[in-house]
DNA sequence: CTACAAATGTTATATTATAACACCTGTTAT
DNA sequence: ATAACAGGTGTTATAATATAACATTTGTAG
């Protein structure tokens, strides 16, 4: 079992594909991408995604179902993330808030369960189009 | 301009399946469920769901596809969902967490954009699954 | 009673995501 | 070495989620 997450061949071309992008990537345009890569098939990307997440390397932004690159080396992050987004020109944001992830990991809600993993997304107006 | 928020037929059949439903549900299944009430179509039940979000009625949980109605009068709520998930039996709670709420709306990213409206989802194992 | 905003009904289609199966590759255990 | 296994790949097909576009109707305000 390594320590060093170690990626596979697809998971280095969708990691790479991701990285170079300016904004979030949806999952079909990543396919789109990859193809002069070779790869061939919804099935390749998504697969590719789940590792990559789960590894860390990158998150996906749930109310856009789009993916980023996580910028973060801290592993931690892929617990706790959080994103501002504008919701005139789409521009995500990765953010930390110590604050915030000292609250969550302490809260317990009514029925005791406490959170291992949280994701936040922050709406409003970016300073260019505000 | 009216105060209180009247809903329209569609959207009062919506609102009472997803109220009834003791999980957050999928618009496919709230189509299944309002077939015997006349409607036929998805886009009769997404543009429900589009006015009953935006009159804070019912919320979206992003990263499930799923509706849950709002317990909470406030309107403010429906500008700072926050819900416990738990990844087993993917039970889902809406919590209230004032002192995020009061961090959220304060902050500014890097770039000076600031939060008018944020969605948390905090992952866990709730007391039966843990 | 007209004009406008909101809602409805309908068909078709776009977008996002997974199931299922065959095969390959590298490691571990004997 | 080789069997057994875990992880990865390639492929086809299909499921699940969501919207475009257009014709029509309803409610309301002027």
């Amino acid at each position: 079992m390594s320590q060093i997450q170690i990626l596979s061949k697809n998971q280095k071309i969708v990691l790479k594909i991701i990285e170079q992008a300016k904004e979030p990537l949806k999952a079909y345009s990543i396919l789109f991408n990859a193809q002069k890569k070779g790869i061939k098939a919804p099935p390749q990307i998504y697969r590719a995604l789940d590792k990559l997440i789960q590894k860390g390397k990158i998150h996906k932004i749930e109310s856009r179902n789009a993916f980023v690159a996580c910028k973060n080396s801290k592993c931690e992050i892929s617990k706790a993330t959080a994103f501002s987004i504008c919701e005139k020109c789409e521009k995500v944001t990765e953010i930390n808030i110590p604050k915030i992830t000292k609250v969550l990991f302490a809260f317990k809600d009514k029925s005791g369960m406490s959170c291992k993993k949280y994701n936040l997304e922050l709406f409003g107006l970016c300073k260019k189009c505000a």
